[in-house]
DNA sequence: GTCTATACAGGGATAGAC
DNA sequence: GTCTATCCCTGTATAGAC
């Protein structure tokens, strides 16, 4: 049983302790799940898990890091990857990762403590938010794109509706986070609105 | 040392409670505020608080209904306090008073649990603010204001960067959330910005 | 109605043995 | 790396004093 050469044995635990706290996430909700109930499902004591993160809150953060690795939401200025289809995927697809979305959110209020270790998590990931739509912006030869907002502020609000839309899907499963984000684009992002080749339902004031 | 006929010293002393407990959240966050913590600044013992509250949970679901009756966005179609200025308005005094958004962004996160004390109280508020608003449109003669969504999806969307917003807030103290709300009011509700150009920033077409 | 005293189950985290 | 054992803190239920 030779582990693949880059593949430890450590770093398979530590991931399998990160499916499963997801995966009782997703079944119990963040507020019920304890180290204990992590360590059980695993099949060690909670105090191993301690072996492999410093904390259950970086246990935690340390989801999000490796889903946002899979995500590939990284500011390659090349592929650009922030287009508006790529952006709503994410979105449907996270809604469908039950729990990703509460963890999430109970991260983004945990992480207003400085000493949180998801906080820097928060900010980095905002700074590279705002990253990558400016430069999906230089991307179309630095034009406004008949954008009536900066794109600094349109990137805030984006992020900030998504966040908050997100806490309003919790508690209310029928709203629909991504046709909502969709009609948002629409008026901020105007030139990004699907080519709907057939015909156009709607026809706000386009440039 | 009488107290007044309509105000019992149980009222007095649940309403210290509330005061109390807010400012150890202003002071400490919110996950480091414990029920002894609280007791021990009224100068009681922790069980005696929960003969005014059910729960923990209870009691800081409490702090935020005292708040909004306070704030009076409750849905009186005759003074429409929806109106822009007003809105904003709370939004700039609630980041002045230390721990009620951290207070309110962790509770939206809770109510996801329908178990939980606030979550009825968040979709109460959500329904409440969407009738606000649908009375507000209807006071303008129910035109659509030119309006680039409909009324729903922009209510919808204003209460969700206004949650968002409160989460970055709380991360990154230097976000204007009003501004931010400010300038995406002009763009999702056209007819209710101000007349900017010459004149002075502030009157909303009021009723 | 208001409160104290007590007790309990469960939480995260730590130290040190293996 | 993983264990056991332990520590201190949490929310809260209960019984009874005033």
């Amino acid at each position: 049983m030779a582990h693949r050469g880059i593949y430890p044995k450590g770093v398979a635990r530590r991931d399998e302790i990160l499916d499963r706290a997801l995966e009782l996430v997703g079944s119990k909700g963040y507020s019920n799940v304890s180290l204990r109930d992590i360590a059980e499902r695993v099949g060690v004591r909670p105090a191993a898990l301690l072996h492999y993160f410093d904390s259950k809150e970086e246990l935690f953060t340390e989801i999000l890091r490796r889903r946002d690795e899979r995500d590939e939401i990284s500011p390659s200025a090349a592929s650009v990857p922030a287009s508006r289809e790529a952006y709503l995927q994410i979105l449907r697809h996270n809604a469908e990762v039950p729990g990703i979305i509460a963890l999430y959110s109970r991260l983004a209020v945990d992480a207003a403590d400085p000493d949180h270790p998801a906080h820097s998590y928060f900010v980095a990931r905002h700074e590279m938010l705002r990253q990558t739509a400016n430069a999906f912006a230089d991307g179309h030869d630095g034009v406004p794109l008949g954008m009536p907002l900066p794109i600094d502020v349109t990137t805030r609000i984006v992020v900030a509706v998504t966040d908050g839309l997100q806490l309003q899907w919790l508690i209310d499963p029928d709203v629909d986070m991504a046709a909502t984000i969709d009609a948002l684009l629409d008026v901020l992002v105007p030139s990004l609105r699907a080519p709907s080749p057939p015909e156009p339902p709607r026809h706000v004031g386009d440039d």
